[in-house]
DNA sequence: AATAGGTACAACCGCATGTAG
DNA sequence: CCTACATGCGGTTGTACCTAT
C-alpha cells in the first residue's frame, strides 16, 4: 500500500492557471504569508490541490522571480554547475537569483543541451563527442580481452564524469570536474574565465585546483574548501582509476575507498559523502 | 488557410526528506 | 523510536505557440 493521495484528485482542477486563480493565491499569501499549503485551496477559495498551489507560487508567482531571458552569464553558470554536480537543479538554481529549479531544468533541457551538442560536447559527460566516438572506435581494433578492459574503463569514466561523485548530493559549491588536455576541453573558452573552483581528475589522482575561492561567485562557505587546501593546487590520491574490472564488488569498493580518502582529506565533505 | 511537426515552458507525479507530536 | 503529514526535488507530461510545408 502506497502513500495516500494528498487530495481528492477527481475533484480538483488541473492544468494551466487562470489570472483569477493567480490573484487568489497572491491575495492569500499577502494576508497569511507562505506555508501550510494544504489549507490554501480551502482558505483561498481554490479548487486546486495544495501542492499545485505551492508549485504555482514557487515557480511563477513569487515576487522575487525573474521572468526575462537567461543571460549569457547565467547560461555559463548553469553549464559549469551541471558539469560539476549534474542535474541537481535546486542546488544550481540557488546560485541564480530569481530563477527556480524548474526554470533552470527547462532551460537546460530545451536550450543548453542542444547548444552543447551543436558545439560537439556531450551534454551528459561534458566531454567532446568526437573523443567519446574515437574511444569506441578504438575498441574494434583491440583484442577481445582489451575490448572488455576498454569498455570497462569507459563505463568507469562515464560514471565519473556523469555524476562525478555520487556523494555530492548535498554539495553546494560546484567543483567543476574537467579533464586535463586542451583538446578534450576545447569548449573551455565558452565557459566563464572567472569560474568556480574545480576538481581535476588526472590518472590516479584527484586535483583540486586554484579557483581562488574569493573569485568564485559561489559563496556557500559550508562546503567550501579549507582555505589552505583550496587556494593552492592540492592533490588527493585516489585509487579510483586503479579499478580492476574483475567484479562489480571491487568496483563499488573502489568507489567507496576513493570517497573515504576524500573524506579524510576534506572533512568539509563529510555530509556530502554520507550516502 | 490548414495542418503537421517542433519548441518552450508550465504543471503534474511520485518518491525522498524533514519535522512535530 | 514511530507515525503522519508537509514540503522539497527531479523526471516527465501536457499544452500553447510558432514555423514550415
Amino acid at each position: 500500500m502506497g502513500r495516500p493521495p494528498c487530495c481528492d484528485k477527481a475533484n480538483v482542477k488541473k492544468g494551466l492557471w487562470t489570472p483569477e486563480e493567480d490573484a487568489k493565491i497572491l491575495a492569500y499569501v499577502s494576508n497569511h504569508g507562505v506555508g501550510n499549503w494544504t489549507q490554501v485551496p480551502k482558505k483561498a477559495g481554490l479548487n486546486r490541490c495544495g501542492k499545485s498551489c505551492r508549485l504555482r507560487w514557487t515557480n511563477y508567482l513569487r515576487p522575487d522571480l525573474k521572468h526575462e531571458e537567461f543571460t549569457e552569464q547565467e547560461e555559463q553558470l548553469i553549464i559549469q554547475y551541471h558539469a560539476a554536480i549534474g542535474s541537481r537543479w535546486s542546488l544550481i538554481a540557488k546560485h541564480l537569483p530569481g530563477r527556480t529549479d524548474n526554470d533552470v531544468k527547462n532551460y537546460w533541457n530545451t536550450k543548453l543541451k542542444k547548444k552543447l551538442a551543436k558545439m560537439g560536447i556531450d551534454p551528459v559527460t561534458h566531454k567532446p563527442i568526437s573523443k567519446i566516438l574515437s574511444d569506441y572506435e578504438s575498441i574494434s581494433c583491440l583484442s577481445n580481452n582489451h575490448q572488455i578492459r576498454s569498455l570497462d574503463q569507459n563505463i568507469t569514466n562515464s560514471f565519473s564524469s556523469q555524476s562525478y561523485s555520487w556523494g555530492q548530493k548535498n554539495s553546494v559549491d560546484p567543483l567543476l570536474v574537467t579533464d586535463i588536455t586542451e583538446e578534450e576541453h576545447s569548449y573551455q573558452g565558452f565557459l566563464a574565465a572567472d569560474s568556480p573552483p574545480q576538481i581535476q581528475e588526472k590518472s590516479s589522482q584527484f586535483q583540486l585546483i586554484g579557483a581562488n575561492h574569493s573569485n568564485s561567485k559561489v559563496t556557500d562557505d559550508k562546503f567550501g574548501m579549507p582555505e589552505s587546501k583550496s587556494a593552492a593546487k592540492n592533490t588527493v590520491t585516489s585509487s579510483y582509476y586503479d579499478y580492476e574490472p574483475s567484479s562489480v564488488n571491487s568496483f563499488v569498493k573502489t568507489l567507496l575507498d576513493r570517497d573515504n580518502e576524500i573524506q579524510l582529506d576534506f572533512p568539509a565533505f563529510d555530509d556530502i559523502l554520507d550516502y
